[in-house]
DNA sequence: CTCGAAGTACGATCCAGATCAAACTTACCA
DNA sequence: TGGTAAGTTTGATCTGGATCGTACTTCGAG
């Protein structure tokens, strides 16, 4: 259902802000996308985003995720991953992923 | 246990971010908290942030939403209330709120 | 053409937490 | 003094969604 390698402009739409928190609000998630966002490029394959965790557990939260919005599932290199969506994400909610990001960075 | 009139120094610290998420993620307390910062004094009697809802269930979220440390309770005129933690929440997760404030506004 | 690694689909289980009804507490006011 | 309106407490119920195991699919490497 991911139907990899997305053109940008088939992608859902960045959800509601109600809908936004509910997703993110799950530790599994949040972490993804903090990890995500760490990264220079905003992308990485599907496994470095989460450990101790069943695959099939981590692909129902990519699912809903990407259904969300929040990530484009993208080729990274060889295998799969995801790229987060800064720029949709700034434009639906602006301000959102920023004020997240630093609170958790900053929270050790 | 939601203690009316506490003083200001022996509120509970607001929760970490990934709390504050769980605690925003639903509905009904997104809706008091939007609400609460439309008030220009940002407080308001409790029945005002509600509405089609049982009163044990408004009781209910109002605790979670003061131990999560968003909201202090105080007296509103005659009435019991809630006065929105505007400072505090800024200064723990600087932004949040007005990126979610805004955005609701917007949403309509 | 296999093999194995990485992801996905599906079904089953389980639990936090949202909801309500009913009984109780407060406090104001007529 | 009631009486009534507003909140709280308690206990019970119910459901969304997080999790896992198993089986299936893909796809690159040898």
């Amino acid at each position: 259902m991911p139907a990899w390698e997305v053109l940008p402009d088939q992608l859902p739409p960045v959800a509601a802000v109600q809908k936004l928190l509910r997703v993110l609000a799950d530790p599994v998630r949040l972490e993804m996308v903090r990890r995500l966002a760490a990264h220079p490029a905003a992308e990485a394959p599907c496994s470095d985003l989460y450990d101790g965790l069943n695959k099939s557990t981590a692909t129902h939260h990519f699912k809903i995720l990407v259904e969300a919005g929040i990530l484009h599932p993208v080729m990274v290199g060889p295998s799969r991953g995801h790229r987060l969506r800064r720029a949709s994400l700034q434009e639906a909610v602006p301000g959102l992923l920023d004020a997240l990001m630093g609170a958790l960075a900053r929270e050790t």
